[in-house]
RNA sequence: GGGCCUAUAGCUCAGACGGUUAGAGCACCACACUGAUAAUGUGGGGGUCAGAGGUUCAAGUCCUCUUAGGCCCA
């Protein structure tokens, strides 16, 4: 067994045991499921898409997703996990498109819906491999051979069922709603798409122009222009109306015989146009204007019912820019559209699906709509000249044209400009049920738990109703077939393979005859229309598919078929008990999960959910494959290995919220920090076990009969150990259990192996014992957060099959001594203050000093560990006193005020500040009858407190104050006795490095020759046993001439002296 | 443009209700210690608590404004 471990060695040595040993199905199948499940903690598996390689964000949920269920598991829970698999939507899509080498989806019908749909699932599957590869090597336990994909027919039956379902409740309707549309995907995005990252909102320069319409009303205002501003002035050949605030002040100024409406507020932006002061011709409110009329911008629509009037929008009207008039464009904008509804005009579409301009809008037919926008605005500019140009309506004014840079939404998966357009959707009414939402998620426990009421209960108020449905290819059908004649209406919705089977005769079948969902197998499906008497009409299915989202948020019930199977299993599997993803997806997975475990269910889908911040590069930037400004992830496994990383992940801030820089040196520190030194406890346990034959006998520890003290305190602190550590993994605080593990790994190392190697050297049976009894139960504590090293530990130490078979530790079969906890950490304050007082009288501490004297409240408390203070401190007694003795008194103490300013401040006002300052000058006195008084003002109680201080060191001695009260007293005379001690055991330190440095075995006898001035010889005779016990020397000769060949050591107060030493 | 959050040591972060010498870990330097340890112990350097005003006996903490960064919504 090696000391300086190679863990990645090591961690394959254990995943190759793992596979042959199929560790895993046993972990899951040897707990039992219990009646109904009720033994079982269910855990849902958030599909990634594998078209492209797991990175840290992926490996860092992978890792709680694996200790949690680590840790239910050795509670006794039986937890299965499933692996699954997104596979539909635009990604694969593209990917697709991209290998095809074709960008329309023209093309794609063109090369045909079944070859395309068959690259798309190739494009899915391609990183699986890889996926399964990275996950087994982070050491996480789940199963990919009965893994779910939302591409399987089952999975997809399930879909329609939730979709018919929604139907049947009446919370799915078609609209004609608008989206943000990409035109290169030709395809509109859902709210959650367009706050995919932040990438999506990027500066873009677009022409803004200030336009003037033409009053057409007759009137004091007939002839005057309306003037509005735009930064899409290609949705002015859409035009519809015109927007203003009611209560907003408007003027009509007079400008080189033309008359221009706009507010008021906005007349000085207008000067260089309009002049500084124009005249005004009329002034009014926005409700004088209301019902005015005017000629359309474009003669395109003209005579649309109930167009080109001034309406009222008061909320989306302001006077912070623009002219105060804005012009609405119907289908191309939200409050546009909001508004034209309200007014009763039927909105206008002259734009394609390409984004490009089509019937009637003559002009710019077959033009992208951002191309348009300079040949509108020549058009615009012609006109005002008075000449004739397209078809701009005469009187229409172009006022000012400029650039204007803002902050654009684009599309994230092909980075383009994205558009608002109204499209033919589908929509989950998430309106008409997220308060029932919001109620249900103040049922879920979240991690950290500002999500609930912040990010995600947020979003879930201000929810808006879902649009499901997209104009594509790969995805689950939209279930509905309508009638192809409008004179004979009906649609039919299914949500079954049955029920499509019943009416169509029989299923949707793919080129091998399998059933299957997916277009184009699922559009063949054609009957007559039942309701057509003249048997002309012919149901056909709506060409949608739905968006990968509701795939994502079916998988509750869509993993396991329900309900077509599985009933019961669901039934007791729902809603999970925990999930966990990166915190965007408070309004992805987490979002429509809860959206349609709501509306199905009307239960929340999961009752705990961590939501965990993002990983950083090195850099503190977002992870960038092109800047290289993280760690190769293949690397670190191979160099530092899986734990190391996952170490480094859980203790971050990540999984509070915050976000995580990834270095490799943070990912070194874990090895260092914890990793090395709890392997190094084994190797020393190890190490002297071998030599003493001990065969450790793991059992209860709390049975354990050693008396020693340091053993009680192990034996104590482990148990408070593993009882805040089941408290933190109940609490999903894993950064926590990582905080907790450090600390108790550093006692258990720094303090508890480094004062008990004496014992074991000793072979002491109560040692071994103690130790292996901690080890044990420290291995199936930590098994969670460092699986691979505590599995390697606990097999070497226990010979069992494996750690995570094991049950969690039980913190009530360890001894509970509190007292003798909290002693020791008195004990180790006693030691700091102490080798502090040594280090400022620069006595070193390998020479031995008369004595230490501890001063405390409770003497008694530290009575058991005084030989362990001795001997770590190298003193030769150590007394223990009280402090409200008299001896105590004795050590020149004083007392010290301190004024408690909280209580006093509000009784003295100003004076606090003078008896504090008093307080520190020593202005201050005690009377006969204990009132205390500083700086002339007298205290009461509650006002102060007064401490017991020691004095100055006087002759011979020095002193220090303990951090909880106390004082220590330590003896600084060095007489020539114990000057000539520590010569000796400088000897031996010298010796100890001779051995070393001879590459000496731990337990080779040798033959010692030390010679070197008078006080050397003289310390080497004086404590030939010491010397010689230390050093295991068989032969020990102190001689007056150096030794030849012999190593030069310098002794004590620069004392020279050389030895020589060779294996006996 | 609106709303919310953050700003403390070279780095990462703690600092209930305001309470008077602002802490920890890492990093750095020195010394000590070292038959498990790549460790460990002790000490040290390092801060205008983003800036400016205000409230108060007292402000890192409360208020206002400014600056910088982040998140959410437009």
């Amino acid at each position: 067994m090696p000391g300086s471990p190679r863990f990645p060695e090591i961690e394959k040595r254990v995943l190759a045991y793992w596979a042959e040993d199929d560790t895993f199905r046993a972990s899951v199948e040897q707990r039992d499921p219990g009646a109904n499940g009720e033994n079982e903690f269910v855990f849902y598996d958030g599909p990634p898409f594998a078209n492209g390689l797991p990175h840290y964000g992926h490996l860092l949920t992978g890792y709680v997703k694996d200790i949690v269920p680590r840790y239910q598991t050795m509670r006794g829970k039986r937890v299965e996990r499933r692996f699954g698999w997104d596979t539909h939507g635009l990604p694969a899509e593209l990917e697709a498109m991209r290998l095809n080498g074709i960008k329309t989806t023209d093309e794609i019908v063109e090369m045909g819906i079944d070859k395309f749909n068959d690259a798309c699932r190739a494009s899915v599957l391609k990183y699986t491999g890889e996926w399964r590869d990275y996950v087994t090597r982070q050491a996480r336990w789940v199963d990919f051979d009965n893994d779910y994909k939302t591409m399987n027919p089952e999975f997809m039956e399930s879909v329609l069922w939730a979709f018919k379902s929604l139907y049947d409740k009446g919370l799915v309707y078609e609209g004609f709603r608008v989206l943000p549309y990409c035109w290169n995907d030709e395809t509109p995005l859902s709210n959650h798409e367009l706050r995919m990252d932040d990438d999506v909102y990027q500066m873009r320069q677009d022409p803004a122009v200030t336009v003037g319409f033409s009053v057409t009303t007759p009137g004091e205002l007939e002839g005057a222009k309306l003037l509005i501003w735009t930064t899409t002035p290609w949705t002015l050949p859409s035009n519809l109306a015109v927007m203003v605030g009611s209560d907003i002040d408007y003027v009509a100024v007079e400008h080189e015989g033309q008359r221009f409406v706009l507010a008021e507020a906005r007349l000085a932006a207008y000067a260089r146009e309009l002049g500084d002061e124009p005249v005004v011709a009329w002034r009014g409110k926005g409700t004088d204007l209301l019902g005015l009329t005017y000629a359309p911008p474009f003669s395109y629509f003209a005579g649309h019912e109930n167009a080109f009037r001034v309406v009222a929008a008061d909320e989306a009207v302001t006077t912070t820019d623009g002219t105060g008039l804005v012009h609405s464009a119907g289908a191309f904008g939200e409050v546009d559209k909001e508004v034209t509804d309200r007014e009763g005009i039927e909105p206008v579409m002259p734009v394609g699906k390409d984004g490009r301009f089509t019937h009637p809008v003559a002009e710019y037919a077959g033009m992208l709509v951002f191309d348009a926008n300079l040949h509108i605005i020549d058009h615009l500019k012609a006109v005002t000249a008075g000449d004739e140009a397209g078809s701009v309506t005469p009187g229409t004014v172009l006022l000012r044209r400029e650039t204007y840079d803002h902050s654009y939404p684009h599309c994230w998966r092909c980075r383009e400009p994205l558009i608002y357009k109204g499209v033919s959707s589908w929509f989950v009414e998430v309106t008409a049920f997220k308060k029932r939402m919001a109620e249900l998620n103040q049922e879920i426990r979240w991690v950290p738990d500002h999500i609930r009421d912040g990010q995600f209960g947020k979003w879930v108020d201000n929810a808006r109703d879902w649009s499901i449905t997209r104009n594509r290819f790969w995805g689950s059908p939209v279930p509905v077939w309508k009638s192809d004649n409008p004179e004979y209406p009906r649609i039919d919705v299914y949500g079954s393979f049955e029920e499509i089977e019943r009416d169509f005769g029989r299923l949707p079948r793919n080129a091998q005859g399998e059933p299957d969902l997916h277009r184009p197998w699922v559009d063949d499906l054609t009957r007559p229309n039942p309701d057509d008497p003249t048997g002309q009409s012919t149901m056909r299915r709506v060409t949608d598919v739905l968006d990968v989202w509701f795939d994502s948020g079916s998988m509750s019930f869509g993993q396991v078929h329900y309900p077509f199977e599985n009933k019961e299993w669901f039934e007791n599997h729902f809603p999970a008990d925990f999930i966990v993803e990166y915190i965007g997806q408070t309004r992805g997975w987490f979002y429509t999960l809860h959206i349609l475990a709501t509306a199905l269910f009307d239960k929340p889908a999961f009752s705990s959910c961590i939501s965990h911040g993002i990983v950083l590069g090195s850099d503190g930037n977002k992870m960038s494959k092109s800047l290289r400004n993280y760690p190769d992830v293949s690397e670190v496994f191979d160099r530092d290995g899986a734990d190391a990383m996952r170490w480094f992940l859980m203790a971050s801030p990540i999984l509070r919220g915050g976000n995580l820089v990834v270095t490799e040196q943070g990912i070194r520190d874990a090895v260092r920090q914890v990793m090395i030194p709890l392997w190094n406890t084994w190797y020393f346990f190890a190490l002297y076990a071998n030599a003493e034959n001990y065969e450790a006998q793991v059992g209860t520890p709390g049975a354990l009969a050693s008396t020693d003290p340091l053993d009680r305190y192990l034996l104590a602190k482990t148990r408070q150990y593993v009882e805040k550590m089941t408290a933190e993994l109940d609490d999903y605080a894993i950064a926590d259990a990582c905080e907790t593990t450090r600390g108790f790994i550093d006692v258990l190392t720094n303090w508890y192996v480094r004062r008990s190697r004496e014992r074991f050297w000793e072979g002491k049976r109560d040692a071994f014992d103690t130790l292996a009894a901690v080890l044990d139960v420290v291995c199936r504590t930590v098994a969670p957060l460092l699986p691979l090293t505590t599995e390697e530990i606990w097999r070497g130490l226990t010979g069992g099959r494996s750690v995570h078979l094991a049950d969690w530790p039980d913190a009530s079969a360890l001894p509970a001594d509190d007292a003798l906890v909290a002693a020791m950490d008195e004990v180790r304050d006693v030691c700091s203050a102490t080798s502090a007082l040594r280090k400022a009288n620069k006595l070193r501490n390998r020479l031995p000093l008369a004595g230490l004297t501890v001063v405390v409240s409770d003497p008694a408390a530290l009575e058991p560990f005084a030989a362990i203070i001795a001997d770590e401190l190298n003193v030769k007694a150590v007394r223990l006193v009280a402090a409200d003795s008299d001896e105590a008194a004795g050590y020149g103490v004083e007392q010290k005020l301190t004024v408690n300013a909280r209580a006093a401040g509000p009784r003295l006002g100003k004076d606090v500040q003078v008896a504090i300052k008093a307080s520190k000058s020593g202005d201050w006195s005690v009377a006969a009858d204990g009132t205390v008084t500083a700086g002339g003002l007298a205290l009461q109680e509650g006002e102060y407190t007064l401490e017991t201080v020691v004095g100055a060191a006087s002759e011979g001695v020095a002193t220090g104050m303990l951090p909880a009260g106390g004082f220590v007293v330590l003896d600084t005379v060095v007489t020539p006795e114990l000057a000539e001690e520590g010569v000796a055991r400088d000897l031996v330190r010298a010796v100890q490095q001779a051995r070393r440095d001879a590459d000496l075995q731990v337990t080779d006898r040798i033959e010692l020759v030390i010679s070197g001035t008078p006080a050397v010889l003289a310390a080497a005779r004086a404590h030939e046993a010491l010397i010689a016990g230390e050093t295991l020397a068989t032969s020990y000769t102190v001689a007056e001439e150096a030794p030849a060949g012999g190593t030069d050591v310098v002794v004590g107060d620069g004392e020279k002296g050389a030895l020589s030493l060779r294996r006996a």
